[in-house]
DNA sequence: ACGTAAAGTAAACATTCGTTTACTTAGTGA
DNA sequence: TCACTAAGTAAACGAATGTTTACTTTACGT
């Protein structure tokens, strides 16, 4: 009855934490990053980190968790005024695409660390990731398509094509605006010369 | 001089190792799979191990060139007799998405293991990755494109698409013959009903 | 002022890992 | 036959890992 109304000074140190872990998760993945490095980032000690979490599979589950909500937002905010439906899946893109190329810790977690190798907490990353991936089935439902196409593929090829970014991604020269537009465009009208369309 | 003419009884571990290797790279990972394991798997102890490879990354090295390997020579026969850009596109991608999603070990190990995982082999995988997906920098370059497109935008975003099919292969029911022939006529003709294509 | 409980620490625990060492086995060439 | 060499083993090494334990510190409610 008290933890609830009581803020105390600390419990922001379970931010911090989730925060280091986030940065680490990020840039060398789950496996290579150790809790007593978490925690030195937080200036504490690796024993610290379980009066926070209870293991280094449940700091996975926080970050990830936060990943999902905070691009959810972002993606939500980045459609919310538009109508045509190529615009906001477009706009949809470009969300993604920042929160995953800039040096954001959060959403660059969801790219680089799989669920598999979350052990324990792999059904409740996948839930998470599914959720997330919703929003994308509903915006390509809700565009004007050739009858009979596939969306569910369609989906995964997209989906697949902006998660690989990362990985190449300052190699290319393009911004994540261009690569948005690119890749909209290109799911739209494709790249054949208009005289050489084919069937 | 003796070595080199003497094949002798064994030598064929090695190979035998080389597979297990790849079996359990290719289903588990790199971090998750032990020289324990890859032993145990050929009936031998980790130590012998070392007497065919001088290290566990050097046999990362080993099953990531042979399925660099493999999978240049399957694309090379898949488009040899193919005239059509397009159709040597949509066969090159067959062929590898074919070898990527079957269970074939070495092909899902180049999907399955980032070069940024495996240390000091780092750099040998990158150039090995770079000189397969070459093939398709030709591929790209070969085709009948709109003025002005960023071809090796295009390729980054197509390698971007089949290279993350392994993550959902299998839920949703379609071949690779028929995600192949999806992923290029979407690159080549786009989603969008003729007659509300736009621009 | 006091008791309580959370936050944090230092140290150890129990594994596990890649790798090395000393030794055994077995096939080969001369 | 005999020395040589590669293949393989059992065992240990040393380092690193996630986690636990016993203890100390500190802030807050009463």
């Amino acid at each position: 009855m008290r933890a609830s109304n009581r803020p105390s000074r600390a419990n922001n140190r379970s931010l911090e934490l989730r925060d280091a872990a986030a940065h680490l998760f990020a840039h060398r993945g789950y496996d290579q990053t150790t809790v007593r490095e978490i925690a030195a980032a937080c200036g504490m000690t690796a024993g610290s980190v379980y009066v926070h979490f209870g293991s280094k599979h449940a700091l996975l589950s926080a970050v990830y968790g936060e990943a999902v909500t905070r691009v959810t937002k972002r993606l939500a905010v980045s459609i919310a005024a538009l109508d045509c439906p190529w615009q906001r899946l477009e706009s949809a893109v470009r969300a993604h695409l920042e929160a995953v190329l800039q040096p954001n810790d959060y959403a660059r977690v969801m790219t680089r660390v799989l669920p598999e190798d979350a052990g324990e907490a792999r059904i409740e990353l996948i839930a998470l990731r599914d959720r997330y991936e919703a929003l994308f089935r509903t915006l390509i439902t809700g565009l004007p398509l050739v009858p009979q196409t596939d969306c569910g593929l369609v989906r995964l090829l997209l989906l697949g094509a902006i998660n690989w970014t990362p990985f190449w991604y300052g190699h290319g020269g393009a911004t994540p605006s261009e690569i948005a537009h690119l890749t909209v465009t290109l799911l739209r009208n494709g790249l054949a010369q208009p005289s050489a369309r084919g069937l």
